[in-house]
DNA sequence: AATGAATGAGAATTCATTCAT
DNA sequence: AATGAATGAATTCTCATTCAT
């Protein structure tokens, strides 16, 4: 890793503990420089401004949840199981992370501004694992063929980002992952698959 | 309506518009006082402070949401019913409330300050309107007994949360509720409901 | 006393209260007004503004003290018993209006304004009262023919005033008039006035 | 001196202006900047705020006076003519120093923030100064054993206080020095101090 | 005479960003 | 490349005063 490459992710790591404390506009550069152990000129060399420094979190953060990811689902089988684990990872790698959960879902995620940047469509490397996995499931014939996976996907998503949204909100007092049978049976073996377990007549 | 009222009205009303567009931080009391068409300290004369307005909004709007709520849940029979009445019109009134959705779910919803107010608990009204439905389904037969009906709560308020505040993100450019078909359906076919219409052996 | 008279003595009273707690800008219209038991606006019937208010009390208060005074030095016999009476009496009377003192001493005394407006000039009586005191003693013969009297009388009103402000500035946490034997005759045994009492050669 | 020094310099001289010309509540920091030739935001560099600013102020002249004091009392040999020199050299200083005599005397001294302040304490400096000259008297035998030294100092500063306060009230209308003789003559000749000059009998 | 709602001017303070060193 | 002093725009909130009722 380059000197320059060091003192970035200094940088951005002590971006994620100030701005996961505060909102964007209460957390200060001042704070994040002192932190960081720079001056806040600093920062100035390694981000445009402010929002530039803020949307590189996630960009960060997002390639070493990919990465991860693929690791964890390495060797398994089926699609079914491969869900599971893609959830089982999703909550356990916001549980591990809390202050960029912070960050990414009370601020980002409703921010117009970052669903509009680049780093936003940069997520899409991760949304597009799960549009895989619900494919390879209709291949398998275990979710059913006239489910739209779109909307399938979507709901997916949608309930955990929830799930963890609700924790952080709640003062991250439970764990998080308690639900995760409940809700995701709830969800997974409801929705869209066909329940091989259910006798039909 | 006394006098007092209407300029509350009319602050809360301006209130809304402004939030609506930018940041609570990047909102001023300027604008606010200016689209109401009051002085910014008449403001002060109501609310103690930008934070104390900005939280009086919800509770304003969740007193209509449940009143029109109630209107619309009126002479329907049936559990499931009412669930599809319920989902239509939590869709129907954020689509009809852009402004009002925007503030409340990219901005409050995400807040912890507003997670502790008074106003929250607000909301309380609405989402027990939600479980006493759940649970006249479990009454009914319509909903399995072995369902955590806390869990599926969440899950259906949830999912709600959830397609409202992408459709703001994705700048309104499409129909919040031409999704409700095929959403709903996966949701509430799907989850914990028997479904009588398919025959068992 | 008028009815009218009777709402002005309860606001300046009021004003008393509020002046003596805070400094004169931290003082507000809305306190006085609801501690006098009237509206903010009725206090603009009585009093031109806040200043005309603030500068009405050492008025009224100076009226009070010069009546007093004459009552006490009634019957008192010899200049040098009447600076007694005359210091015992200023001590006194701040004493038992320590509120008074407060807005007196370290509010008005200091302010340019006061010493130019009208109620400055009503203390005149009191300070009056002093070089006739002195005067007396010239004629007596109990000091010195040789002294300035002027600036005898602001050596005595200094000392009493510094007294008095020192006293209030340490939380009137000791007895005003502990040092009023001390100081006094340091003062007045020594100061101007020929000693009869030592013999001269 | 540093360059920092010499900023936070103009902006104490900036502010000794300022405040002498109002109130410190009238005093604004806009003014302030602009006589000191910086920004705003430069003078919260240098201060906390603007009480700090102002409390700043009797802490470098402070300074100042102790140091030139020592000067002038160099090499005089006598309490008594060390006492002429220190209350020469007392009035001589605000006589040259208007605007600094303004803002402590009439605004500072009778603060009751400031009383409790750390700069309050370091006048100490100067008034230990005041007790040890006394001191030297009583051990010289021109100021009688009998005397409490504490109520001596306290009238000598009570008094030159009072001198400057109220030449100042008068708008610095007639010269501060020209009551030095005949009132320290009263206060010194008189006060305490044996004097060996008129023989007892 | 009394009210008190409405006014709007006014000021301290913060902080992202720049730039000379 | 790194610094951090200097900037100055931008905004909330207070409160004396007015005036229609």
């Amino acid at each position: 890793m380059s000197k320059k490459t060091i003192k970035e992710q200094q940088i951005i790591k002590a971006a994620i503990d100030v701005f996961s404390k505060n909102t964007f506009h209460c957390s200060s550069i001042a704070e994040i420089a002192q932190r960081a152990g720079v001056a806040e000129g600093t920062i100035y060399q390694y981000f445009k401004n402010k929002e530039d420094l803020f949307f590189s979190i996630p960009a960060e953060k997002t390639r070493e949840f990919c990465r991860d990811l693929e690791l964890h689902l390495e060797g398994i089988v089926g699609a079914f199981n491969k869900i599971r684990k893609f959830t089982w990872y999703y909550l356990y790698f916001f549980k591990t992370n809390p202050e960029y959960a912070r960050t990414l879902m009370l601020e980002m995620r409703v921010s117009k501004r970052f669903v509009k940047s680049k780093t936003y469509r940069s997520l899409k490397t991760f949304t597009d694992k799960a549009l895989e996995i619900i494919q390879e499931g209709q291949r398998e014939g275990v979710i059913r063929q006239d489910v739209n996976i779109y909307l399938l996907r979507q709901l997916v998503l949608g309930i955990l980002e929830h799930m963890v949204t609700r924790w952080l909100l709640k003062g991250e007092r439970y764990d998080l992952m308690k639900d995760h049978g409940g809700a995701s049976e709830l969800v997974f073996d409801g929705i869209g698959c066909s329940r091989p377990q259910r006798a039909k007549p």
